[in-house]
RNA sequence: GGAGAGGUGGCUGAGUGGUCGAAAGCAACGGUUUGCUAAACCGUCGUACAGGUAACACUGUACCGAGGGUUCGAAUCCCUCCCUCUCCGCCA
């Protein structure tokens, strides 16, 4: 997806939870070294004047030591009311001063808040220049290609087909882009998502149902929000919004929590729909089931202390293309290039499946290590024993979704109009094709 | 949806205008005693930011759900909001 980082100006009202408390970088990185902000906020597209938000955080450090110092003359000053009343007539004086300052200080704060709420994430040493998924870099590819006989179809027509995918319907009940699986299909995908998670659980995964609802400050603090507010639904009349990704409740879990690091690695798995807009998205791959407003997806996330991430990383890494493996799925893995990353991402893997009838790879999974980015705006931080102190940082990544199974269609298609069952999901599918419904 | 109760430090729980960043207990940490464990006893024990230091120490400010108000001074009084819990009703 492309990334929409860095509009600022663009309000989108009073939100998140941020308080100016966890800064969403560290604000000392911003004080000690400008131009390391800049020089990053520049790669990435991001639009936020640096300098104006130096310039202000500087007045806004001058102006707090001054406040405070005013205060503690006010306290003095007052504790000395109690035995002489003469004081309270400098304290007047005094708190006029002061409430001036204490004005333009809330003032700058507000404004370096609003600033710093667009500033991205640091990135990878290694991530490739770029503005579109074009500029990605494929790193490695596994497996082969099907070979057909015949011309094979794309899982739209699979799906009519077979009757198993039905949009027409989901057209008619909900809005367009939004689908049924149907019967076989339906038996296909649970299959799919419940050995996906099995085998996340058998690798020290905690299996969750989270809920698919969240409030502002948990899609802020995860990133979704100001980045992506146009993808999400918002439910009227509350203050809660359809979850985009379990990413969001699974890493919001421990918003406000100090996690102990002995026991990290956090490793959590959840199966949830997601819901997205796709505002701005007419006409891009609209066929097909390809990019709906409502799809399933079985979701990775890792909380872990800060240098183990790029190795949390690689393990999530790992276990996607593990899943595909077994699946006998063909894919190519690329390093996402800036332009095609997400303000809150640090690095990110995508992995695109061959999809036959498509005739190209397509991205069905995406991993992504955030860094401190969602732990600060949550406040998700570690104490180990020794008295070390942080933010924890976060990994997210896709096990598998609705893609996949639209993958298995194309990619095990038969000239006959069956669809052969990959062998590790016979045992929760029941059945090792599907066939056509019987002409009546 | 109807009725009520309440939000204080890791937990329990005092605290109705200053001496309260906050009693007490528990937990935790350090120590003494002990053949070991337990118990007992002594001590330490919130967070963030700014200043300060080689690093500690230390100093200041803020924080008792959030925001605003009254006051020289607010955990404490007033207003608004949020959240949680209990009971009743309905219900997968």
């Amino acid at each position: 997806m492309a990334t929409t980082a860095g509009m600022p100006g663009c309000s989108v009202g009073r939100v998140g939870r941020y308080t100016g408390d966890s800064p969403m970088i560290d604000i000392r990185i911003l004080r000690e070294n400008p131009e390391l902000v800049k020089a990053n906020a520049a790669r990435r597209g991001c639009r936020v004047d640096i300098d104006e938000l130096y310039r202000k955080d500087q007045e806004y450090l001058a102006l707090t030591r001054e406040v405070e110092e005013l205060r503690a003359e006010r306290n003095r000053l007052s504790d000395e009311c109690r035995t002489n009343p003469d004081a309270r007539t400098r304290v007047k004086e005094l708190k006029q001063v002061l409430t001036d300052k204490e004005q333009r200080q809330t003032t700058l704060k507000t404004e370096i808040d609003e600033l710093l709420t667009w500033l991205p994430n640091f990135l990878a040493d290694d991530v490739p220049d770029g503005t579109s998924d074009a500029d990605n870099a494929a790193l490695r590819v596994w497996g082969e290609k099907p070979s057909f006989s015949f011309k094979p179809r794309d899982h739209q027509d699979i799906g009519e087909q077979l009757g198993i995918i039905d949009t027409a319907r989901g057209a008619k009940v909900a809005q367009r882009g939004f689908y049924y699986w149907v019967g076989a299909g339906a038996q296909l995908t649970n299959a799919l998502f419940f050995w996906a998670q099995k085998e996340l659980i058998q690798r020290g995964f905690t299996s969750f149902l989270t809920p698919c609802a969240a409030k502002q400050d948990t899609l802020f603090g995860t990133g979704y929000l100001p980045f992506f507010a146009d993808q999400t639904y918002q439910i009227a009349n509350e203050n809660l919004a359809l979850i985009g990704t379990s990413e969001q409740t699974l890493v919001g879990y421990h918003a406000d929590e100090i996690l102990t690091a002995e026991q990290l690695p956090f490793r959590y798995t959840a199966f949830t729909p997601c819901f997205r807009t796709e505002a701005g998205s007419w006409g891009k791959a609209v066929r097909g089931i390809f990019r709906v407003h409502q799809f399933h997806k079985v979701e990775q996330i890792v909380f872990c202390l800060p240098e183990k991430s790029p190795e949390c990383h690689e393990m999530c890494q790992a276990n996607e293309e593990y899943l595909l493996q077994q699946l006998g799925i063909n894919y190519r893995v690329v390093k996402v290039c800036v332009g095609d990353m997400g303000a809150p991402g640090y690095k990110k893997y995508d992995i695109e499946a061959w999809f036959a009838g498509f005739d190209g790879y397509r991205e069905v999974t995406s991993n992504t290590n955030l860094t401190d980015f969602q732990a600060r705006r949550l406040n998700i931080r570690f104490k180990s024993e020794d008295g070390r102190k942080g933010f924890v940082h976060t990994i997210s990544a896709t096990a598998v979704t609705d893609r996949v199974v639209c993958a298995i269609l194309e990619n095990f298609q038969q000239e006959d109009g069956t669809v052969i069952i990959p062998e590790v999901l016979r045992p929760y599918t029941g059945f090792v094709k599907i066939e056509p419904p019987r002409k009546k």
